[in-house]
DNA sequence: CCTTCTTTGTCCTGTCAGTGGAGAAAGTTG
DNA sequence: CAACTTTCTCCACTGACAGGACAAAGAAGG
């Protein structure tokens, strides 16, 4: 199969065709009433589009009392490949034009052994959804990695977690191996885009997703656009101070949020927590299994732990009181809370919102929902696979 | 005089308003050269302009080796309001349509005794700037009050500082009294929009403007427009936490940034050192004025006074932890400093600087110009003449 | 003074986007 | 089978806009 080549050629038609991901198929009478367009040209456009093939009509719809209509729908063919690259894993899919998962991979992986062998690592991955059936090939492929992104270029740029990526060409050496475009953002903006897509914030203009995995990050959404900031770092808080003279952080300062609490965080002071016996819960586990992680103490505070449920309010409390502060400079209308330790349920999503309630100014909270994101693990590949889509979506 | 009635027909001619507005007079051809028109279209679309009034034709510049070119400026009786309701003070500037101020009025006020008071004041100071000859008559005013404020109906919300303004129809009772359009926003978006509109920020797309006054408060600038947040309270950053379970502040929270540091807050300290006998140059100046406030700790520390120095530092640190925070979260590319304090001086820059460039990710602020704003006390009433003008200067 | 070149502004025509109405196509309902 | 609905197509008219030709007005040089 031949892979997509055309592009929208004008603003309508880009229109429309973010309209059939978003909303699925359409008749044109549904289209019409959608864009602010006459019936007229509105046809034209569908009729330009249907020529490139970016869009199919296949078979008439029920009637509702009048003539029926034509099923108007994005090529059922296309197919984009949506990669999350984490800390210590990677997340490929495919989705269709419509951006649903097809199929989807994860695979742990070590960030740090560099963009070549991740991308060995991501190209297998990527042959191996292909080799299955699922799709003939790939018109574009979304990537998030953990740091920061010159967005333009698709180009890390001084990543703390992955060194060795800094300044490769992500975006272009990605797209040449792939032989499709290629868009790279920051994954957490990637996750927010996600759940802009399909999730609660989807009516939302202003919102903020906040990750907690192995570090913290947050994806900043204003009016409907991720900002990414100056240099592409904007949403970098996890070294934000949370505890004036607190813990020393990796970065060289102390008392950073993601010091005091994140996957990494917990896991340490659960190991902790089991050395000292406070918690026969957590000492068992560690006798077990060697090692203790945030997986570890969800499963400890859901069996009754009172260490473990100190640990996950604590932290909770911390993240709540930075989440306050941005809450009282952003004033978002929703606040999403994602990553890996949402594992940890309610007592975390309690003690962040009790601490954001309080802390915050009543005008900004008043109608403020902070809930966990719907799409958990797939927001990051499903936000990928959505940045490539609008940029393809897009006029060339 | 008849007051200005039309307004541009379609964006084009908006953007040559804004374009004659930020740059000043133009020939036909210089317009040419910035908005991507033919010049038969521009021609069509300046006649159109001319025969509104809006602008006018006055004059032929010197050539430039070919035929002499008409200049084209905006209409010269054109007179925007721009009106700063901060604390404690109005003040209110006419200006004319390249929103340079032709006549500017401060007068000690207390923002307490409610709207209906206040506007008597405003409409008095109003009337004198119109009699003394500047202005037949205004085109339109903006208005900063020191709160939150829901924008489109321009209303002030829950405004601590000011409770008798909540929910009062700023916009419409203003539009009544002075017979022209009205638009209202919160001070310090106003002041980040003067410092948009002629100083340093003018290239800066995402900026962040703190006012440090009698209160603390924060404009946002993203892409070039203000994000006002979903409430309309974004940016009100005073009640940030800056010290845990610090001082007790008048929202009920303690160790809020404006309880450790404002201009309130400083003469406070001020007044506490004085009495405490730490500093000898204070002590004279309280005796001899009988109160203290920032003036008289910039007056100390400028003498040397050690713990007047020692004071600012320590507020400095204060806000730059916040804004360390805010720096890691936004990205800004440019962060300004304003407000009353900024008579603080050199020594309360050099403490933000410091904390900022301590605590943020050298990639945040590797390139972060943290400098006073240019405009000093007129950044409010240009940001609401500017306000006001971007609101005429667009299609109806 | 005259020719040539440069810059500015005007006029005109061809093209294309887009609207809105008329009406054809294809149903449902009674 | 008539009356009504809904969907889609066709067509003519309008207005936006580009681009070229050209006029106006001055500078520079011989």
């Amino acid at each position: 199969m031949r892979r997509m080549t055309a592009r929208p050629a004008n603003a309508h038609q880009a229109r429309l065709l973010k309209l059939l991901r978003d909303s699925g198929p359409n008749s044109r009478a549904q289209l019409g009433d959608q864009v602010d367009l006459s019936r007229s040209k509105l046809a034209v456009e569908v009729d330009r589009l249907l020529e490139t093939g970016l869009v199919v009509a296949d078979g008439l719809a029920a009637s509702r009392g009048g003539r029926r209509s034509h099923n108007i729908r994005l090529a059922p063919g296309l197919r984009f490949l949506g990669i999350d690259i984490g800390a210590t894993s990677v997340d490929v899919a495919v989705t269709n034009a419509e951006l649903e998962i097809l199929g989807h991979i994860n695979q742990p992986m070590d960030v740090r052994e560099g963009p070549v062998a991740v991308f060995e690592q991501v190209l297998s991955m990527a042959a191996k959804l292909r080799a299955s059936g699922l799709a003939e090939g790939f018109d574009g492929a979304g990537i998030g990695v953990p740091g920061p992104v010159r967005f333009p270029e698709g180009v890390p740029v001084a990543p703390p977690i992955m060194p060795g990526w800094d300044g490769f060409p992500v975006r272009e050496a990605l797209s040449q191996e792939l032989g499709c475009p290629v868009m790279v953002d920051n994954d957490v903006n990637l996750m927010a885009m996600g759940e802009q897509h399909a999730g609660v914030a989807r009516s939302v203009g202003d919102f903020l997703f906040v990750k907690i995995g192995t570090g913290i990050g947050c994806g900043i959404v204003v009016g409907g656009e991720v900002h990414r900031g100056t240099t592409g770092s904007a949403g970098d808080i996890g070294h934000i101070q949370a505890v004036p003279d607190g813990r020393p952080c990796a970065c060289g300062n102390r008392g950073c949020l993601e010091a005091h609490f994140s996957g990494a965080a917990l896991a340490r002071d659960a190991l902790e927590a089991a050395q000292q016996g406070l918690s026969a819960e957590l000492a068992t586990r560690l006798e077990t299994n060697g090692v203790l992680t945030a997986v570890d103490v969800a499963a400890a505070a859901a069996a009754g732990d009172a260490t473990s449920l100190d640990l996950i309010r604590e932290g909770g409390t911390r993240v709540g009181q930075v989440i306050a502060g941005l809450v009282s400079f952003f004033n978002p209308g929703l606040v999403l809370i994602g990553g890996g330790v949402i594992g940890l349920g309610h007592t975390l999503l309690a003690a962040i919102r009790t601490q954001v309630y309080r802390q915050s100014l009543p005008l900004a909270t008043g109608n403020l929902p902070i809930v966990l994101g719907e799409l958990g693990p797939t927001a990051g590949v499903i936000g990928a696979a959505r940045l490539i889509s609008d940029h393809l979506f897009s006029p060339a």
